[in-house]
DNA sequence: CGATTTTTTGAATCATATCAACGTACGTGG
DNA sequence: CCACGTACGTTGATATGATTCAAAAAATCG
């Protein structure tokens, strides 16, 4: 499974963004490894540098953190055709205060940081790729911050469940609840409200 | 105000993340021009596409959503060193659902979208600049929604104020609130607190 | 100085958490 | 393939952090 990358589906993503050379998927290719993963793989813990970024083919990844009272708070879920890593540890190579895993036996691409610094180097539109999508995540995020602080629980799960009603499927509803920052006995509430 | 553009603190803050060649630099003065502004000023508006992009010399500048019911929730400040522009609107140049303003008066350098694009084409090492800071300003945000979710607004206040006191101050104490995601009611309850 | 904006205070109310108990599903080994 | 144990989901009672509204007090600005 590591030989023939699949990476047809980074280039599509890479090419919605930027345009790619032929010799850029060539570099792009020597770089990038593919890897399947069994669900709970832990990809990057906590305290330890992160040394990777993943791009999810197929699957599901989570970013949490633990916290003052031990458990497990969902910060973020990477479904397909997302980055995800720990943007701090893995630039500034310190240890990280996320922890990475899958919650779903997952097909990804990875690619550690020193290959990524030398793809950067040859393929400059990269460069250009990877801050434009961050830049994406960001915008995203400071939404997100915005309807955590206007939506009640309630509503925040009724736009996710019709933004993603498959996703919200797939996933536990204890890390769903974990997500929207509620606990999971509240979830269930919530659903037998609806459900009459 | 507009002749000589006080690029020095910007260039001493990009050298913080990449080199810069001579050429670069007078590249960038040739870009951006400096803004002196007073309180209130409002540069970019929810509606509107966002064209500039903003780096904070001196002053302050909020970043606001218009909610439902009627009020500025703060989603983000920028001070001194900071870049500020509704990403989204700016990249996409699609109408911002973000306003940005001045709550202080403020020395602000400005670059609009097309000369940044034209930037970027000939100083390279700028397009990873801002990838590095939308990293970290990306981290922060993740950073903030775990606060959010498992810090109490009290916590949250007596955190903010520990790590930025002169901040504090500086800003009327409603607009706060709105930041950190309450009430300014609740906000001064909290202080009476302490207060004895 | 007066007018407007910002902050404070208190009482009632609401959304969500907590805790504990019970029900259900699920996967692993015998 | 069943049984058991563990993980996950539900329910109800009680507790709490934060909101709302209204009004007064304080600060700021032209």
């Amino acid at each position: 499974m590591e030989n023939t990358p699949q990476l047809t589906p980074l280039i599509q993503h890479i090419r919605k963004f930027v345009s790619l050379a032929d010799a850029d998927i060539k570099t792009l290719s020597t770089r990038i490894h593919s890897k399947a993963i069994p669900n709970k793989t832990i990809l990057s813990r906590a305290g330890e540098v992160c040394h990777e970024k993943y791009f999810v083919i197929k699957g599901c990844l989570r970013l949490f953190i633990h916290t003052d009272e031990g458990n497990e708070q969902i910060i973020q879920f990477a479904i397909d055709n997302w980055w995800m890593t720990d943007y701090m540890s893995f630039e500034m190579q310190k240890p990280s205060t996320f922890t990475i895993q899958a919650v779903e036996p997952s097909q990804l691409l990875v690619i550690t940081k020193t290959d990524l610094e030398e793809l950067l180097a040859k393929a400059p539109a990269l460069e250009r790729y990877f801050r434009l999508i961050v830049e994406r995540a960001y915008s995203a995020s400071l939404t997100r911050i915005h309807f955590i602080y206007n939506q009640s629980g309630e509503e925040r799960y009724r736009q996710f469940s019709r933004l993603f009603p498959e996703f919200v499927q797939r996933v536990p509803q204890y890390m769903l609840a974990s997500y929207l920052g509620f606990t999971p006995e509240f979830l269930s509430k919530i659903r037998a409200k609806r459900k009459e």
